[in-house]
DNA sequence: TCTATATATTCGACCATCCGAATACATGAT
DNA sequence: ATCATGTATTCGGATGGTCGAATATATAGA
Protein backbone atom coordinates (compact mmCIF):
# COMPACT_ATOMS: atom_id res chain seq x y z
CA UNK A 1 0.00 0.00 0.00
CA UNK A 2 2.18 2.62 -1.33
CA UNK A 3 1.52 5.76 1.27
CA UNK A 4 2.07 8.87 -0.96
CA UNK A 5 5.06 11.01 -0.12
CA UNK A 6 4.78 14.93 1.02
CA UNK A 7 4.97 15.93 -2.67
CA UNK A 8 2.10 13.98 -3.75
CA UNK A 9 -0.27 15.00 -0.71
CA UNK A 10 0.63 18.15 -1.57
CA UNK A 11 -0.31 17.57 -5.16
CA UNK A 12 -3.36 15.64 -4.43
CA UNK A 13 -4.82 19.15 -1.83
CA UNK A 14 -4.02 21.18 -4.96
CA UNK A 15 -5.98 19.22 -7.25
CA UNK A 16 -8.65 18.68 -4.72
CA UNK A 17 -8.68 22.68 -4.25
CA UNK A 18 -8.36 23.11 -7.74
CA UNK A 19 -12.05 21.13 -8.16
CA UNK A 20 -13.82 23.37 -5.69
CA UNK A 21 -12.09 26.71 -7.38
CA UNK A 22 -14.72 27.46 -10.17
CA UNK A 23 -17.62 29.15 -10.48
CA UNK A 24 -20.10 26.95 -11.46
CA UNK A 25 -18.91 24.02 -9.23
CA UNK A 26 -19.33 26.28 -5.78
CA UNK A 27 -22.81 26.98 -7.06
CA UNK A 28 -23.31 23.85 -7.37
CA UNK A 29 -21.98 22.64 -4.14
CA UNK A 30 -24.02 25.24 -2.38
CA UNK A 31 -27.43 24.04 -4.00
CA UNK A 32 -26.30 19.92 -3.37
CA UNK A 33 -25.45 21.46 0.72
CA UNK A 34 -29.16 23.27 0.33
CA UNK A 35 -30.90 19.98 -1.25
CA UNK A 36 -29.04 16.72 -3.07
CA UNK A 37 -30.48 16.78 -6.38
CA UNK A 38 -30.69 15.01 -10.04
CA UNK A 39 -28.32 16.51 -13.03
CA UNK A 40 -31.58 17.83 -14.98
CA UNK A 41 -33.04 19.90 -11.07
CA UNK A 42 -29.65 21.38 -10.87
CA UNK A 43 -29.64 22.53 -14.50
CA UNK A 44 -32.87 24.25 -13.92
CA UNK A 45 -32.45 25.96 -10.42
CA UNK A 46 -28.96 26.94 -11.45
CA UNK A 47 -30.19 27.81 -15.16
CA UNK A 48 -26.92 26.00 -16.88
CA UNK A 49 -27.06 24.04 -19.77
CA UNK A 50 -27.51 20.20 -18.87
CA UNK A 51 -24.04 18.82 -19.89
CA UNK A 52 -22.07 21.62 -18.22
CA UNK A 53 -23.39 20.65 -15.51
CA UNK A 54 -22.74 17.03 -16.30
CA UNK A 55 -19.20 17.62 -16.81
CA UNK A 56 -18.94 19.96 -13.37
CA UNK A 57 -20.44 16.82 -11.57
CA UNK A 58 -18.49 14.65 -13.25
CA UNK A 59 -15.10 16.62 -11.78
CA UNK A 60 -16.36 16.57 -8.53
CA UNK A 61 -17.37 12.87 -8.38
CA UNK A 62 -13.47 12.36 -9.51
CA UNK A 63 -12.64 13.91 -6.54
CA UNK A 64 -15.07 12.34 -4.08
CA UNK A 65 -16.72 15.81 -3.57
CA UNK A 66 -20.13 14.06 -4.41
CA UNK A 67 -21.78 11.00 -3.97
CA UNK A 68 -23.92 9.63 -6.52
CA UNK A 69 -27.16 7.28 -6.32
CA UNK A 70 -29.31 6.01 -9.20
CA UNK A 71 -33.04 6.50 -9.21
CA UNK A 72 -34.62 5.13 -11.88
CA UNK A 73 -33.46 6.47 -14.96
CA UNK A 74 -31.88 9.55 -13.10
CA UNK A 75 -29.12 9.90 -10.91
CA UNK A 76 -29.23 12.06 -7.81
CA UNK A 77 -25.82 13.74 -6.27
CA UNK A 78 -25.57 14.67 -2.78
CA UNK A 79 -22.52 16.33 -1.06
CA UNK A 80 -19.91 13.70 0.25
CA UNK A 81 -18.90 15.88 2.87
CA UNK A 82 -19.72 19.26 4.87
CA UNK A 83 -16.55 20.30 5.49
CA UNK A 84 -16.15 21.38 1.70
CA UNK A 85 -18.92 23.93 2.39
CA UNK A 86 -17.22 25.12 5.77
CA UNK A 87 -14.29 25.54 4.06
CA UNK A 88 -15.54 27.66 1.14
CA UNK A 89 -17.68 29.77 3.77
CA UNK A 90 -14.26 29.99 5.76
CA UNK A 91 -12.79 31.63 2.00
CA UNK A 92 -16.08 33.63 1.83
CA UNK A 93 -15.55 35.17 5.21
CA UNK A 94 -12.10 35.99 4.36
CA UNK A 95 -12.97 37.71 1.47
CA UNK A 96 -16.10 39.73 2.71
CA UNK A 97 -13.57 40.63 5.46
CA UNK A 98 -11.08 41.87 2.85
CA UNK A 99 -13.82 43.81 0.50
CA UNK A 100 -14.91 45.75 3.82
CA UNK A 101 -11.35 46.55 5.05
CA UNK A 102 -10.66 47.74 1.30
CA UNK A 103 -14.01 50.07 0.96
CA UNK A 104 -13.04 51.48 4.77
CA UNK A 105 -10.47 52.26 3.68
CA UNK A 106 -11.39 54.43 0.56
CA UNK A 107 -13.88 55.84 2.25
CA UNK A 108 -11.11 56.92 4.98
CA UNK A 109 -8.48 58.05 2.23
CA UNK A 110 -9.59 58.76 -0.98
CA UNK A 111 -13.43 60.48 -0.21
CA UNK A 112 -14.85 61.44 -3.03
CA UNK B 1 -20.38 52.06 -3.84
CA UNK B 2 -21.57 49.70 -5.79
CA UNK B 3 -22.58 46.37 -4.41
CA UNK B 4 -21.18 43.22 -6.02
CA UNK B 5 -23.92 41.19 -7.12
CA UNK B 6 -24.34 37.85 -6.77
CA UNK B 7 -22.37 36.56 -9.72
CA UNK B 8 -19.87 38.63 -8.93
CA UNK B 9 -19.49 37.78 -5.46
CA UNK B 10 -19.15 33.94 -6.72
CA UNK B 11 -16.71 35.13 -8.97
CA UNK B 12 -14.50 36.96 -6.51
CA UNK B 13 -15.29 33.80 -4.65
CA UNK B 14 -13.80 31.13 -7.05
CA UNK B 15 -10.74 33.71 -8.05
CA UNK B 16 -9.63 33.58 -4.38
CA UNK B 17 -9.99 29.33 -4.51
CA UNK B 18 -8.32 29.27 -7.56
CA UNK B 19 -5.10 31.82 -6.15
CA UNK B 20 -5.03 29.18 -3.31
CA UNK B 21 -5.56 25.87 -5.57
CA UNK B 22 -2.12 25.59 -6.59
CA UNK B 23 0.87 23.03 -5.41
CA UNK B 24 3.67 25.28 -4.53
CA UNK B 25 0.75 28.38 -3.53
CA UNK B 26 -0.07 26.16 -0.73
CA UNK B 27 3.47 25.29 0.02
CA UNK B 28 4.19 28.69 0.19
CA UNK B 29 1.43 29.83 2.57
CA UNK B 30 1.75 27.26 4.80
CA UNK B 31 5.58 28.01 5.37
CA UNK B 32 4.18 31.98 5.79
CA UNK B 33 1.87 30.31 8.54
CA UNK B 34 4.96 29.00 10.21
CA UNK B 35 6.51 31.92 9.85
CA UNK B 36 6.84 35.16 7.89
CA UNK B 37 9.72 35.45 5.48
CA UNK B 38 11.15 37.62 2.61
CA UNK B 39 11.34 36.04 -0.86
CA UNK B 40 14.84 34.56 -0.69
CA UNK B 41 13.90 33.01 2.57
CA UNK B 42 10.86 31.08 1.11
CA UNK B 43 12.98 30.27 -1.80
CA UNK B 44 15.55 29.01 0.20
CA UNK B 45 13.59 26.67 2.23
CA UNK B 46 11.21 25.29 -0.48
CA UNK B 47 13.57 24.78 -2.76
CA UNK B 48 11.61 27.00 -5.54
CA UNK B 49 13.80 29.52 -7.85
CA UNK B 50 13.34 33.11 -6.82
CA UNK B 51 11.24 34.23 -9.69
CA UNK B 52 9.31 31.37 -9.39
CA UNK B 53 8.19 32.21 -5.49
CA UNK B 54 8.00 35.95 -6.85
CA UNK B 55 5.40 34.82 -9.29
CA UNK B 56 3.28 33.23 -7.47
CA UNK B 57 3.67 35.53 -4.30
CA UNK B 58 2.07 38.34 -7.02
CA UNK B 59 -1.19 36.12 -7.26
CA UNK B 60 -1.49 36.16 -3.79
CA UNK B 61 -0.89 39.22 -3.22
CA UNK B 62 -2.87 40.37 -5.27
CA UNK B 63 -5.85 38.59 -3.60
CA UNK B 64 -5.20 39.69 -0.25
CA UNK B 65 -3.62 36.91 0.88
CA UNK B 66 -0.79 37.69 1.91
CA UNK B 67 0.50 41.24 3.57
CA UNK B 68 4.15 42.38 2.56
CA UNK B 69 6.68 45.04 4.29
CA UNK B 70 9.56 46.02 3.05
CA UNK B 71 12.57 46.07 5.32
CA UNK B 72 15.52 47.88 3.95
CA UNK B 73 16.40 45.91 0.37
CA UNK B 74 14.27 43.16 1.10
CA UNK B 75 10.04 42.64 1.42
CA UNK B 76 8.82 40.46 4.22
CA UNK B 77 5.82 38.30 3.39
CA UNK B 78 2.73 37.01 5.94
CA UNK B 79 0.11 35.71 6.01
CA UNK B 80 -3.03 38.02 6.05
CA UNK B 81 -5.40 35.57 7.65
CA UNK B 82 -5.09 32.59 9.20
CA UNK B 83 -8.25 31.56 8.22
CA UNK B 84 -6.96 30.34 4.71
CA UNK B 85 -5.26 27.66 6.74
CA UNK B 86 -7.91 26.55 8.65
CA UNK B 87 -9.75 26.26 4.97
CA UNK B 88 -6.63 24.41 3.75
CA UNK B 89 -6.53 22.17 6.74
CA UNK B 90 -10.37 21.86 6.11
CA UNK B 91 -10.15 20.46 2.59
CA UNK B 92 -6.81 18.24 3.68
CA UNK B 93 -8.90 16.54 6.75
CA UNK B 94 -11.41 15.87 3.65
CA UNK B 95 -9.12 14.41 1.65
CA UNK B 96 -7.51 12.11 3.81
CA UNK B 97 -11.07 11.22 5.27
CA UNK B 98 -11.55 10.14 1.63
CA UNK B 99 -7.81 8.20 0.91
CA UNK B 100 -8.69 6.40 4.43
CA UNK B 101 -11.93 5.28 3.14
CA UNK B 102 -10.74 4.31 -0.02
CA UNK B 103 -7.97 1.80 0.88
CA UNK B 104 -9.91 0.79 4.11
CA UNK B 105 -12.91 -0.22 0.65
CA UNK B 106 -9.55 -1.92 -1.37
CA UNK B 107 -8.61 -3.74 1.98
CA UNK B 108 -11.46 -5.15 2.34
CA UNK B 109 -12.66 -6.57 -1.14
CA UNK B 110 -10.09 -6.78 -3.36
CA UNK B 111 -7.58 -8.19 -0.59
CA UNK B 112 -4.90 -8.75 -2.59
C1' DT C 1 -38.55 -3.45 -29.97
C1' DC C 2 -39.57 1.39 -30.09
C1' DT C 3 -39.98 5.79 -27.48
C1' DA C 4 -39.19 9.14 -24.13
C1' DT C 5 -36.55 10.91 -20.60
C1' DA C 6 -32.21 11.47 -18.08
C1' DT C 7 -27.39 11.50 -18.16
C1' DA C 8 -22.81 11.41 -20.16
C1' DT C 9 -19.36 12.16 -23.72
C1' DT C 10 -16.83 14.00 -27.80
C1' DC C 11 -15.09 17.65 -30.73
C1' DG C 12 -12.86 21.96 -31.83
C1' DA C 13 -11.86 26.47 -30.59
C1' DC C 14 -10.51 29.56 -27.30
C1' DC C 15 -8.37 31.34 -23.18
C1' DA C 16 -5.74 31.17 -18.92
C1' DT C 17 -1.92 29.57 -16.30
C1' DC C 18 2.54 27.60 -15.47
C1' DC C 19 7.38 27.26 -16.06
C1' DG C 20 12.51 28.22 -17.13
C1' DA C 21 15.63 31.48 -18.64
C1' DA C 22 17.04 35.82 -19.05
C1' DT C 23 16.65 40.39 -17.65
C1' DA C 24 15.00 44.53 -15.51
C1' DC C 25 14.29 47.16 -11.37
C1' DA C 26 14.97 48.76 -6.59
C1' DT C 27 17.46 49.50 -2.42
C1' DG C 28 21.46 50.31 0.55
C1' DA C 29 26.42 50.75 0.99
C1' DT C 30 30.98 52.14 -0.51
C1' DA D 1 28.23 56.91 -9.62
C1' DT D 2 29.02 52.01 -8.94
C1' DC D 3 28.38 47.70 -6.96
C1' DA D 4 26.00 43.94 -4.48
C1' DT D 5 21.90 42.09 -3.03
C1' DG D 6 17.03 41.28 -3.14
C1' DT D 7 12.88 41.46 -5.83
C1' DA D 8 9.99 41.73 -9.89
C1' DT D 9 8.96 41.27 -14.81
C1' DT D 10 9.00 39.68 -19.66
C1' DC D 11 9.23 36.21 -23.24
C1' DG D 12 8.06 31.80 -25.43
C1' DG D 13 6.29 27.50 -25.36
C1' DA D 14 3.68 23.88 -23.29
C1' DT D 15 -0.14 22.47 -20.82
C1' DG D 16 -4.70 22.21 -19.28
C1' DG D 17 -9.34 23.88 -18.46
C1' DT D 18 -13.89 25.66 -20.24
C1' DC D 19 -17.55 26.16 -23.35
C1' DG D 20 -21.30 25.36 -26.98
C1' DA D 21 -23.11 22.22 -30.05
C1' DA D 22 -23.95 17.93 -31.34
C1' DT D 23 -24.22 13.23 -30.17
C1' DA D 24 -23.94 9.02 -27.62
C1' DT D 25 -25.48 6.12 -23.83
C1' DA D 26 -28.59 4.37 -20.30
C1' DT D 27 -32.95 3.35 -18.06
C1' DA D 28 -38.10 2.76 -17.75
C1' DG D 29 -42.28 1.96 -19.86
C1' DA D 30 -45.59 0.72 -23.56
Amino acid sequence: MSQPAAKEINLLHANLCRAVADPKRILILYALDEQSRNVTALADSLRMPQPTVSRHLRVLRQQALVTTEREGASVTYALADRRIIEALDLMRQVMNDALRQRSDWLLQEGGS
